[in-house]
DNA sequence: GTCTATAATTTGATAGAC
DNA sequence: GTCTATCAAATTATAGAC
């Protein structure tokens, strides 16, 4: 499963395969079809456990910090690409969302969800919920330059203003 | 060409083949391979079309209406996804970054370095540069979105405050 | 839980006729 | 510019032995 979330944070749903994975564990494609009988099933299982972890890696930080929450997750989000440089898992499937089994889909969804609404009643104030789809999506999307460029700080460009007490766009 | 853009904005550069783009047309493999000898190279020179493309829309707007730049740019990614509801060629190719042929990153650092220049310049102000990577990862952001959700208001939520007079993020 | 073996399909790419 | 024909490789998946 560390390797199959690996290759889609890397190349998408249609970079991973069953022997890739089988050949780097040193096994065969059918011993891991013993595990996940099928590719759809396998995403959809990578995809529940990295929620499952992430949230439960931004939970306590807020607790014990008190930290702003968007800075929590924009840390959160800044360690996973400046560790391999990969998207977010979820990130990069909800780009190609649309050609995906439905299975994975919903774990997608339950994703964006659960963040929207974690950040939401978390930040609170007027058009919270307005307010969080605009950091998840900077968030993914600065990623996305981060990984055009090849280049870490195009993604501190595009997240500074989340975390700063003056976060204006406009001039 | 029209075809090989849907499909790589639908499903990535591994979601279109040589096959089924003939197949859809009505003529062979072995033809497209006549006006495109590689996959690669079919790609890039999908993405650079797409650039010119887009930047032959965005600059008239900007003469004519003497709108924002930041509004003029939400709604030229908004029609995208409003049309067909998929990604941005560039945002989807940005995020497989990590894997794809050399030739392919070129010409998504292309788009993504004009685009912040020409957002940059035409802004003006303090923090030119990082405010356009900003609005840049904002509209890819919220592209993913509202594919996750299949639902375009996760979009015009998440890129609301680009194009008001107070485009607060924090509350 | 792993293996061999295999099926059925798809893929990128090429050679050469018309 | 299109075709037929083909290659070598990779893909998801299954059956059945150990």
């Amino acid at each position: 499963m560390d390797l199959a979330e690996a290759r889609i944070r890397e190349a998408g749903y249609r970079g991973f395969s069953f022997r890739d994975l089988a050949a780097e564990i040193g096994i065969k494609s059918a011993s891991v079809h013993h595990h996940f009988p099928t590719k759809a099933g396998m995403a959809a299982a990578v995809a529940r456990r990295y929620r499952e972890r992430f949230f439960k890696i931004v939970a306590p930080r807020y607790d014990e910090s008190g930290d702003d929450v968007v800075a929590i997750y924009r840390s959160t989000f800044r360690s996973a690409i400046e560790r391999d440089g990969r998207m977010c898992l979820n990130g990069m499937l909800g780009a190609e969302a649309g050609g995906l089994p439905p299975e994975v889909v919903e774990e997608i969804k339950a994703f964006f969800r659960r963040c929207v609404g974690d950040l939401s009643s978390r930040m609170g104030g007027t058009d919270a919920v307005a307010r969080a789809f605009h950091v998840m999506a900077a968030l993914e999307g600065g990623l996305i330059l981060a990984r055009a460029f090849g280049d870490i700080t195009a993604f501190d460009h595009a997240t500074a203003s989340l975390s700063t007490s003056s976060p204006s766009v406009a001039s």
